[in-house]
DNA sequence: CTTGGAAAGTCAATAAGACTGACATAAACT
DNA sequence: AGTTTATGTCAGTCTTATTGACTTTCCAAG
């Protein structure tokens, strides 16, 4: 059944149309596009520093959380810790991240950003949150609402805790 | 989620909230999270076929838009010609999809998918609608609403009404 | 105190998917 | 006839990922 798609506000009455899979695919070819949108700004600074993407995950994922042990970061990238150590090993390397042995359990590696680190972080994340903020910006709170909630129900299950709890701390 | 609400937000700057650095971080993860389970169940599939993510995109678009020309994909694709072709040729050396000379212009080539291409992009749409279906069915049409205007907004616009076949109207 | 296993790191080989650069061919345009 | 466009291809390189095998250090249970 072909849909005219009328390009008004859609009425309330229109609860079951979001389902249709013509509405789906055109979800899914944006989030393909949002996504090489939501990585443009980032990709362009770390190219000057010859780093990739790789290299930025784990940046931000070291600022989120000072101190994260490699484990944790292994578990929340979800590669091989031979991929991400090749990128562990070139940031500590250059000054960016540092490796302290754990306090604890002295066969951990507590990582955290150096002051280096921490400069490369700012400047990309600020690439980053100026697109996202201006989406939200022009899109509304409504809007930003939805998203999230949406966004929450295509991750993974599994990592849906592990990624939304922060009061659900690490020991 | 209900957390971030309750500590020294005044009342006045509730509309936004949505804008905090933190909260644009939240988005930012989840934004990363979501698009490995967007992908997660698709590249379960591909890997059967030996097939990868690249293979995925151009089936996806040569199905959206039989006909497309090369030229037209490697815009959407945002690739380089060698890149796209090492995919395109193996696909239409296992037959999955058709590479007929243009009737106006013989120079071009249209792609179309095969009977077989069209199977596995049907087994491969089908495992990726699934997860979208079941995110906006918990998530509610409010929610999917927000959801697409936010998207809409962090894609590229110089790309956004090329892909949202909005040329001729707006929201 | 010995031993099993966990955390981290490394070496080697391989693959997908991207890139640049150079070049070839056919067809359309001027 | 000459230029440009659309496509395809060869060759080489890069990043990021993989699997597999192995080592060192260290915690903890027997």
């Amino acid at each position: 059944m072909q849909r005219n798609r009328i390009s008004q506000q859609p009425a309330r009455s229109e609860q079951l149309l979001f389902l249709t899979d013509d509405q789906i695919r055109q979800g899914i070819e944006m989030m393909f596009f949002a996504y090489r949108g939501f990585t443009a700004d980032p990709d362009l600074i770390l190219e000057t520093y010859t780093y990739g993407r790789a290299h930025h995950r784990a940046i931000h994922f070291i600022n989120r959380t000072p101190g994260l042990a490699v484990n944790d970061l292994l578990d929340i990238l979800g590669v091989t810790k031979q991929s991400l150590n090749r990128v562990l090993r070139q940031l500590v390397n250059d000054g960016l991240v540092d490796s302290r042995i754990g306090k604890q359990d002295r066969r951990q590696r507590n990582l955290f950003l150096t002051d280096v680190g921490e400069k490369l972080e700012r400047e990309l994340s600020d690439a980053q949150r100026k697109r996202i903020r201006k989406a939200y910006s022009n899109a509304g709170p409504e809007a930003v609402h939805g998203f999230r909630k949406v966004l929450e129900q295509i991750i993974d299950p599994s990592l849906r805790d592990k990624v939304l709890n922060r009061a659900n701390e690490k020991r």
